[in-house]
DNA sequence: AAAACTATCAACCGCATGCGC
DNA sequence: AGCGCATGCGGTTGATAGTTT
């Protein structure tokens, strides 16, 4: 027996929102919370599927979230974290507050990417483009991942970024065995096609998330090495970044989830901070 | 002025995941 | 363990606004 539909699509409305929808699902969510989408529809006299009110309330209608140009600044973030994540739109977007993922994708689609190109960036690995694409007036690369990736059965080899310091290579160059300057729109296979999802994973669902137990439980990587160079990433700007607010004490290490005062380091990976919390 | 082209982004779709039973 | 349901995620589409010819 196959999965009922989440709706029933012959009595529900597609396309764009009207002003009218908008405020019904206003004032639902703020007599009763989110959650409980698939009712929510019915119960908001809504003709709408719930997963169709979910989104609009997360990308559009949330009261936190920032509308507006993307800052300098957030580029640069989004471009750090894609270059560690990859695709994972939803963690990149738990960094930076009051963006969605839905949002910070289509950005990057339609503005990183062509930024990246015209830096001599490939986009999709991080890696620069071959000396045809990368012309003598390009800008340096902000990232410059020069080791080549890891043989997929071997753990990830960290790299190098233009400042010196280590990373993690992008998620989702998992199986090149090396750095390919092509730019073919064609995305590598996703790190959990050979990866269990609780492994490599567990880096980047913790980064800068709040305290949510799923991300939590799983976090389980613990080579202190790697893990002290990612809590070296997360450290916070000796001026807090106004795009990232999450940052809020008592944090605790990323890696080895010991609780730290502020600016202290972590005993075990000598790591000062990592994981963040709301308050 | 209008057609053609391009860029943007809200919304949709299918699949994955987690959870309760 | 297996199933069904609810939710979340990432890729894609399509409407529309803006720009160019």
């Amino acid at each position: 027996m196959g999965r009922s539909p989440c709706c029933e699509k012959s009595h529900t409305n597609k396309g764009a929102w009207t002003k009218e929808e908008d405020q019904r699902l206003i004032n639902y969510i703020r007599l009763h919370g989110e959650g409980s989408w698939r009712s929510l529809p019915k119960a908001a006299g809504l003709l709408r599927c719930g997963k169709s009110c979910r989104l609009r309330w997360i990308n559009y209608l949330r009261p936190d979230l920032k509308r507006g140009n993307f800052t300098e600044e957030e580029d640069e973030i989004i471009i750090k974290l894609h270059s560690l994540l990859g695709n994972k739109w939803s963690s990149i977007a738990a960094r930076l507050s009051g963006r969605t993922d839905n949002e910070i994708k289509n950005y990057w689609n339609t503005h990183i990417k062509r930024k990246l190109i015209s830096r001599g960036i490939d986009p999709q690995t991080h890696c620069p483009l071959d000396g045809s694409a990368t012309s003598n007036t390009t800008k340096a690369p902000s990232l410059d991942f020069r080791n080549p990736a890891p043989p997929s059965s071997e753990k990830p080899t960290l790299l190098i970024n233009e400042a010196g310091n280590k990373c993690m290579p992008p998620a989702d160059s998992s199986n090149d065995t090396k750095c390919n300057s092509s730019t073919t729109e064609e995305a590598p296979p996703p790190l959990e096609q050979n990866t269990p999802r609780a492994n490599a994973i567990d880096l980047e669902l913790s980064i800068g998330l709040p305290s949510q137990s799923k991300f939590k439980k799983t976090a389980s990587f613990n080579s202190s090495a790697v893990s002290k160079l990612f809590c070296d990433f997360l450290q916070p700007a000796e001026t807090p970044s106004p795009a990232m607010p999450l940052v809020a004490w008592p944090i605790m290490c990323f890696c080895c989830q010991l609780g730290l005062q502020k600016g202290q380091l972590c005993r075990n990976c000598q790591g000062r901070t990592g994981l963040y919390r709301y308050c």
